[in-house]
DNA sequence: TCACGCTATTGAGCATTGCTCAGTAGGTGC
DNA sequence: GCACCTACTGAGCAATGCTCAATAGCGTGA
């Protein structure tokens, strides 16, 4: 797990093929350590993910890591925000479309996502935190991100953070999120409906709790 | 922060306060760690525990704690177990009562004890996981505990997993947990409803999404 | 093409912390 | 009072987060 010697194994990435030191700009090393740091989190919770590993992985010395993220908290961030605004970007609808096909489109991408990187997203979602404020944080923020989309969606332009419409779809959304993890999680043969029941269902949610 | 010298500090506990080592019962010595570990639970992620601190605070030595608890995952996984024991304990409603008003009882205490200790509990929900395997299903038997619960007051003895009822009724369950966090979180002047009225809105909720 | 400077990069080393283990000592039964 | 059981200690190891002085790619100007 060392990466001084690193004797037997092939050499893991770009860097260093012929012995020699690589020199990236500090952008691009930036962009491939978040890489990597999104890569790993599919297998292991954020909090696993060592300094070492990483900078095994990437094949630079555990110092250039420091380098760049001056605590391990700082790098973790910087990956669980990544992951993040992959989400944002992913579900993100078109906007050619109207509002209640956006939003059916939008949940069904959602649901794809979740269903594809399950562990990755519990890890997000949960492990996201480990209680850490920071990474609370960057969750809540795309939760807030996806909040406001929706609202804007059901042509509802709240913003007070407060106010209960904002509320209610905010609670929505952990209902969803609750229902998809659940649902991906069961073996394909035994989830009780099809992806597009799935979403139905969460839509006719939303519109019954909306006229709560 | 290490405990062996210690010299300024007060006595931490009943432990040593004459110097001479304070024999416990293993059950007691147990409950006394697990003890503390909740306690510091409330100020911590869990995954910041660290058995220093509590073996300082309980003022025995490191290598004691690693005999109860031969991993710190073991000792973290118990102190969570003990964690969802509680709020499942709290919120056991009376059996004397009809079944409505054993459900309105249970959300109005669930309400009070994330408000009361709200952080705490944030800590168990999300940093629970950390996405650490055995933590999340510590947490998934705590919801499920309560997903049962409910179905019985709801006289829907259904107890296959993938049941399109249980299902709903545990994504409701992530739906009132995320509306009770938003709300405690808001200071007290500025929230938009009472605790009674929060209460009702998740049982019109219920039975909304319960006739989809 | 070559020296020069900027900074990306290294690697030794420190402190903390999870964990092990051989040995010590408090309490209980005979 | 002796002996046994086991709660308990503390030294020490390995892994890991983090620091820092030194090194060496790479672009730039002459």
């Amino acid at each position: 797990m060392l990466n001084s010697v690193n004797p037997g194994k092939p050499p893991r990435d770009s860097e260093a093929v012929d012995g020699r030191r690589r020199r990236l700009t500090a952008e691009d090393r930036r962009k491939q350590l978040v890489g990597i740091g999104l890569m790993m989190l599919r297998t292991q919770p954020i909090h696993e993910l060592s300094i070492d590993a990483v900078a095994a992985e990437a094949g630079i010395s555990r110092g250039l890591l420091f380098h760049y993220f001056p605590t391990k908290r700082d790098f973790y961030v910087e990956v669980m925000s990544a992951a993040g605004r992959r989400l944002l970007r992913v579900t993100k609808p078109d906007p050619a479309l109207p509002a209640d096909e956006q939003l059916r489109q939008m949940l069904l991408t959602f649901v794809a996502f979740v269903t594809r990187r399950r562990d990755s997203y519990i890890s997000f979602v949960r492990g996201a935190a480990g209680g850490d404020v920071f990474v609370v944080e960057v969750y809540a923020a795309t939760r807030a991100g996806l909040t406001t989309r929706v609202l804007d969606l059901l042509a509802e332009p709240t913003q007070e953070p407060a106010s209960p419409i904002r509320m209610t779809v905010h609670a929505w959304l952990a209902y969803v999120e609750d229902l998809t993890i659940e649902w991906s999680g069961l073996p394909e043969h035994a989830r009780p409906s099809s992806p597009d029941d799935l979403v139905d269902h969460t839509i006719a949610a939303l519109h019954a709790l909306r006229s709560l």
